[in-house]
DNA sequence: CAGCGATTGTGACTGTGGTTACAATCCTCG
DNA sequence: CGAGGATTGTAACCACAGTCACAATCGCTG
């Protein structure tokens, strides 16, 4: 929850690092972040001191110990599997290299798909999978193949040593504990919005039971 | 954080009957999603009593009573802002449909994508957004524009009445509280998932910390 | 129709995450 | 160089979500 909270830390101050600012306090943080100056320092200081009273934080010096406790001082290759419509705009979105993140191999099923070139890579067979992992360092896998395939595709990649999966297929994969899984489900996410698009915002919850929970 | 998870409980009852099953235990839908049957009960308990003791839940039942939960027993119109790789990708998404979510209309700042037509739809000016959201009883937006103009488009989005919003800008929006705003940014979540691929496993909180944490 | 295995719903407990409040510390400015 | 305003780090508190355990209930079977 709090690992989760950081990249949000991170993208914050570095906002505004380009806005010339070099000393941040945790109110600054909050009013970007829109959360508690509370809340930002306990988190931060879970992992270590790094403020001086009376200041703030300097800039610089918490961008960098955030991404080292990220473990985001280092480029991370990624493999992709699945180069659909989806898979496509994944290796054409630009916003992961900056980050450090490189997609340094795709992968299809499809053999009309494989050959390919796709935002400079060529689609390769998934024959070849084993190989490019081994070779290239690869440690996290962005899936984005057919709900039907997800789950087979998921368990090849640990078989092969992937250590993190981001996935984009619609199933919930059964993989080892040491497997780290995150899941990217616009449709999932829409159905849980429209339980808060309620005319007037009243509670469903307990609505018929109101009752029957009245202590006997 | 209940609400997040009947989603999940939707797809996999849903899959579970596809399967033929009629009846379904906390037990089988644990198994399915990776999680204990007492948090399943738990979670459907707060919504109501929708098993029977000994015998476990109806699908064809439970799947309604979710839907219902969750508004899903109807459709919801949704709008889109950002007609770029990602926007034309999500448009043509078929996963959005068959759960209820039909994308009305698309928009773009840029004058080279209004008029083309994607999936069927016309991109069209942001200068008809006001109209569209108006006469097509929209009350979800997905936005998929560049950082620099989301959090002015998203102000607009809001000015114009709507409650929902699928943001996949890699900005934290500032938006009143009657407005629910979900972020889905794959930076933020590699970002998060690298904390935990340490060689060992080790933690890193504290590492420095440990001597002075000791109580006095 | 009684007994048995299965399964729910929930009360009690536990742990964790978040909030509040404040002492400790820092920088600045007169 | 002392006083004051600002801001951190954290201890104490609070709330809520998740786990555990079990009584209550169900359907089936002989």
């Amino acid at each position: 929850m709090v690992v989760e909270r950081l990249p949000l830390y991170l993208r914050a101050i570095s906002n505004l690092t380009k806005q010339g600012r070099e000393v941040i306090s945790s109110q600054d943080l909050g009013a970007e972040l829109h959360t508690t100056p509370a809340q930002i320092r306990k988190d931060l200081s879970y992992f270590g001191r790094f403020g001086k009273q009376g200041r703030g934080y300097h800039a610089g010096r918490l961008l960098e110990e955030l991404r080292h406790i990220l473990q985001l001082d280092r480029t991370w290759n990624v493999t992709l599997v699945g180069v659909g419509r989806l898979g496509k705009a994944i290796i054409s979105y630009p916003g992961f290299a900056p980050q450090g993140f490189r997609i340094v191999a795709a992968f299809d099923a499809d053999s009309r798909q494989v050959g390919q070139l796709v935002g400079g890579l060529t689609v390769q067979p998934m024959s070849e999978l084993e190989r490019a992992v081994r070779e290239k360092d690869v440690s996290i896998a962005i899936v984005a193949v057919p709900a039907t395939q997800a789950q087979a595709v998921i368990q090849d990649l640990v078989k092969l040593g992937i250590r993190a999966i981001l996935n984009y297929a619609p199933v919930t994969p059964r993989v080892p504990d040491s497997v780290r899984v995150k899941a990217i489900d616009p449709v999932l996410t829409l159905q849980s919005i429209t339980y808060y698009l309620r005319p007037d915002g009243a509670s469903l919850a307990g609505e018929e039971e109101q009752d029957e929970r009245t202590p006997v």
